[in-house]
Parts: C-alpha cells; sequence; structure tokens
DNA sequence: TTGATTTTGTGACAAATGTCTCAGCTTATT
DNA sequence: AATAAGCTGAGACATTTGTCACAAAATCAA
C-alpha cells in the first residue's frame, strides 16, 4: 500500500486521516496475463492502480484488436469516460503480464468524497492527469509522422520499447508491424 | 450568461445560490479574428466559455502551423494541462472569427470550489468533459485511417466540415490538405 | 470595382505505408 | 526434448500519402 500513497501524496496533500478514510473504497486484485480488467460493455466503476505488471486498452474492431493505451506500474488504469459518465465502456482492459493491483470502488470513492475534501480533489487530480495523457496521445498523432512517434516513444517512454511488443506497439502507433520493423531497421543501419 | 447556466446545469446539479456566487469569477471577453486567446509560453489562467464564434488550438513547430483542436459555442476553449499544473501553454488557442466568451479565472475559481462543493463538482466535470474529448480524438487516430477520420468527423461533427476551411481540417486530421482535396474528390464521384 | 492575397483543386512524381507471403526465431506447453 | 503457437524480419508489389508546381476560385482590402 505504501506505494499507492506515495502515488497519492505526488498528486495533492493528503492527511493520514483521509488515508484511513480511503481505505474502506480499496480491495487488492489479482489478474493472470491475458484476463480482464474491464471488458467492453461493461459499465467501469474501478479505477486501477498498478502495483506490479502492466496492462492495456484495446478496441477490437471487425476482429481486430488495436492497442490505444498501456498502463505501468504506479500508474491508475480505468475508462474514465465510462467511470465518469457510467455509460459502457467501448473498450477491454486486459492485463499484458500477471498484475497486481488496488481497486477502487467508484461508489465508495464517490461516497467519501461528499466527507473528505482531500478525497474529492485526489479524484479530481486523478482525472486531470488522464486528460494530461490523453491530449499527449492525440498530440503526437497530429504532429507526428510514424518515425517521429516512435522517437517521441522511445525518449519518453523507454519502458514501452523495453517490455510491449513490435506488434503490440505498431499498433499502439497506429501502423502495421510491417512499417514499425522498417524503422526499426533504418535507425540501426 | 443564459447560456453558460444551461451549459453549467447539463453537466451538474446547480443551485441558484452557487449561480450568484459563481459571478465573481467570470468576466466577459471579446477576441477579434486571429487574436490569441492563450499564447505558447503564458499560462493558462483562464477557462473561456464560448458565447459566439470559434477558435481553435494550434502548435508552431519550425514556422509552420499545426491545428490540433476547435472550440465552438457552448463549448470550454483552455489548456487543461497548463491549467491545472501552472505550467507554460505549449500551444496557442487562436480566434477563427470575432469571439464572445465569458472567462473564468482560475484564482477565483479555485478561492470559490472551497467555499461550495457544486462548484468543485462543476470543474471536476469541465475536466472529465476534457479528457473524454482528448479521448476520442486520440482513438480516432489510432483505430481509423484517413478517410475514416473524415467521414467520422463528418458524421459526428458536422459543423467542423461547415465551418473550418479544408487546410485547417487537414492539418487537425493530420494529413496534408492535398490529401484532404483527394478524399473529398473521391467521395463526390 | 480593382488588384492583391489566400484558399482550393489538380496532376506528376517520389516516398511512405499497407498487404501478402514465407522463413526463422522465440516462447509456452506437454 | 518435442510440438505447437506466436512473434519477428524480410521481400515483392499495390495503394496511399507527401511534395512540388501551377491554375482557378474565393476572399479581402483599398
Amino acid at each position: 500500500m505504501d506505494n499507492l500513497l506515495n502515488y497519492i501524496r505526488s498528486l495533492t496533500t493528503f492527511s493520514d486521516e483521509s488515508w484511513e478514510l480511503l481505505q474502506s473504497a480499496l480491495t487488492n486484485k489479482e489478474f493472470k496475463k491475458a484476463d480482464f480488467l474491464l471488458q467492453e460493455g461493461e459499465i467501469c466503476n474501478s479505477l486501477f492502480y498498478i502495483n506490479k505488471g502492466f496492462g492495456k486498452s484495446q478496441y477490437e474492431i471487425d476482429g481486430t484488436i488495436k492497442n490505444t493505451g498501456f498502463f505501468f506500474e504506479n500508474e491508475i488504469a480505468t475508462n474514465i469516460n465510462s467511470f465518469g459518465s457510467g455509460l459502457p465502456s467501448e473498450y477491454n482492459i486486459v492485463a499484458c503480464e500477471p498484475m497486481e493491483t488496488i481497486v477502487f470502488d467508484k461508489n465508495q470513492l464517490f461516497h467519501l468524497a461528499k466527507q473528505s475534501r482531500e478525497i474529492e480533489t485526489l479524484g479530481r487530480n486523478c482525472i486531470r492527469l488522464f486528460a494530461s495523457k490523453q491530449e499527449e496521445l492525440s498530440k503526437i498523432h497530429q504532429l507526428y509522422n510514424t518515425q517521429e512517434r516512435y522517437e517521441y516513444i522511445e525518449k519518453t517512454y523507454p519502458q514501452f520499447l523495453q517490455r510491449v511488443s513490435l506488434s503490440q506497439l505498431a499498433s499502439f502507433l497506429g501502423v502495421t508491424r510491417e512499417t514499425l520493423s522498417r524503422i526499426r531497421k533504418k535507425r540501426i543501419s
């Protein structure tokens, strides 16, 4: 749990009392590789703080899977749209490795937010982090070509290259695996 | 101001008292075409509710301008990253037409949020809307090719095609204006 | 209106990417 | 170890997109 408390305190001031209070909204949950944290069609009622392992969000369109995001240790995975609006999720969140997570229950969290301003502020900051991340993602697509996108990821999120397979990364970058393979080849020589 | 109140109440429950309280954070501001609502390097301390006209966000890289978003009537324009983090903006927000806006002052807003839970909730919902919009933007780049992106915009945001020029739209879609021109030609025949 | 500026459409060609295919290499499972 | 399954690298070819050039159309300012 210490990781989570550090994470929270990197976002906002958070008293020991708030931390105590927050416990009632938290449960530990483990996932095996390829397990679903969230399935398409479900309503997202959780935030998943990741203690170990990593996962990805993926759309399934006409049988083919497209990865739209990866979530690593010390980050929160969720479908912010579904979580906020109560509408069904359009995509899956899947464990790429065995994962250990701490689950925030939405109803409990909203209940606590009414009692504790620090918890409400925490929620707002989590959402803002998500908004920033999404903005960054759309930015790299609008501003950069494929090679520049790859270099941006290489520089900004080196763990992507270490932990994510070529095929998965290609899907994330919005190109075929062959194209990504060519880019790598070009950069070696 | 009625437009704004309706907008707010479409997001969250908002009492007349909260509305009264909110007034102290609001000012009217007009922009001429090509005026900056926010300039690169500035810290964003405002939310701009748009009563009339529309604007765009644009990065300037090596002298060329790339549009990353458009903001129309009854929406809020801001740099959510800079607004939330206090870091300088990496891009401009520019008026594409003469604009009439209602400006939320950040400091006043934060001050009021401490007094009124409804105002704090409003802020959280605004951020969530932004996160959703950004998620949608990155989604259409990762899932769709150029023609599909164009068709998605055509279907989902028809006012884009009516009000935004081809060159601006091409930049937004992440292709050259020639490519967008070809797609339009293909679709007519 | 006139003239200047910007925007758009188009063609030719080059470059990038997608599609299809196959072979070699890991990894997982038994 | 043996097998199966998935992942990667590579080539050939088709398609898409970018780049450059120029003309037509639309917009703007005097």
